[in-house]
DNA sequence: CATTTCACGTACCAACGGTATGTGGGCGTA
DNA sequence: TACGCCCACATACCGTTGGTACGTGAAATG
């Protein structure tokens, strides 16, 4: 095996079991010494690779929000009309959210290990990115009324990301409720 | 000094210096080592009223909950209308989280430090409970369509938690932005 | 084949949260 | 008021953690 081929491998194997650790017992519920024996290599390897357990936990956050942004992108291409494009990459990130793995890396742990604002730059990078555009073209067709998307984005992302943790621990009825609940809150916004 | 006043005495300064600590450096970036030295006592001050760190944090957490749901109840019952003690409640919230301690305590490090379930019992049972019952009376008034309140009043909460924070960094226009689309987005749910 | 490079292992450290035990002064009791 | 108990702390210590300095051996390079 060439040294390109197996710095790679060691990478993603330290990503992989990172991300599955982190997502099941959260970030400070989990040590580097785990992290690299189940990858079969140790510190030394990791601090190769990473600059620290949060450079760590950056990689993997990006890589969990790249996937999030890449479902609710292919929800919303999938519809012609830009409503039914926003109201399908809306419920595909919901549906997203469901996912442990993006529970705890992407929606409790992210913000306090990173800070807020590093954890908002890349949300807006990937998930949010689509979100904004959705509801520009909405407006720019007239079909909600004339305003400031970027706030609006944020405080739908923020309602969503609550829907979906809401989801996660509630009863069937619960969730059926919720998304009516969010559908009945994007219907609002129409002009 | 009697005994019992002493205790109490203890006990406060360590909740303010805590307090003071987590919310500008955030709750893993400060020491036990830190707090007990400049509240002027020892570790075995710290862990005879205290469980543990995060069961200081949860004590700090309590604290800063119960703070702002006093302000949003104030808000609110200085209106007359329900209408109006929503939109003042929620205006409320929106301000009391301009608030460093409120912003990193309570809407950062809160949910990954207690995990998200504990956060969410002690957010429902302080500020978002009158929120929940605002709703509840705009439904039984039929100001808003019937609907169970419970999912709205989440997925509000997550959209006002999202607009405290991105209003925290933001220039000024913008905070009358996101303040416009809070506004228009609570109007939108009028029957 | 000699030399360099580099991906990773090894050994170690300071700081952290947590615990077991000591102690001194308030406080009830005679 | 003298005794003795209780408890609100202080002291000393421990295991674990993230992080670092340095060694090493095989792949790449000429």
């Amino acid at each position: 095996m060439t040294r390109t081929e197996q710095k790679e491998r060691t990478r993603r194997t330290l990503l992989a079991t990172a991300r599955r650790l982190f997502a099941t017992r959260g970030y400070a519920g989990v040590g580097l010494a785990e992290i690299v024996g189940e990858s079969g290599v140790t510190k030394g390897a990791l601090y190769h690779h990473f600059e620290g357990k949060p450079d760590l936990f950056r990689a993997v956050l990006e890589q969990v929000q790249r996937e999030v942004a890449d479902r609710v992108a292919a929800a919303a291409d999938a519809e012609d009309d830009p409503w039914a494009q926003l109201k399908a990459g809306c419920a595909a990130f919901v549906a997203a959210g469901a996912d442990p793995d993006v529970q705890r890396i992407m929606l409790i742990d992210g913000p306090a290990v990173l800070g807020w604002n590093e954890w908002r730059a890349i949300d807006e990078a990937t998930s949010v990115r689509h979100l904004t555009e959705a509801l520009a073209a909405l407006v720019a067709a007239g079909a909600i009324p004339a305003q400031p998307v970027a706030p609006l984005a944020r405080l739908l992302s923020g309602a969503m990301n609550e829907a979906a943790l809401w989801l996660a621990q509630s009863a069937p009825d619960e969730l059926a409720d919720t998304q009516a609940a969010l559908s009945r809150l994007l219907d609002a916004l129409r002009a």
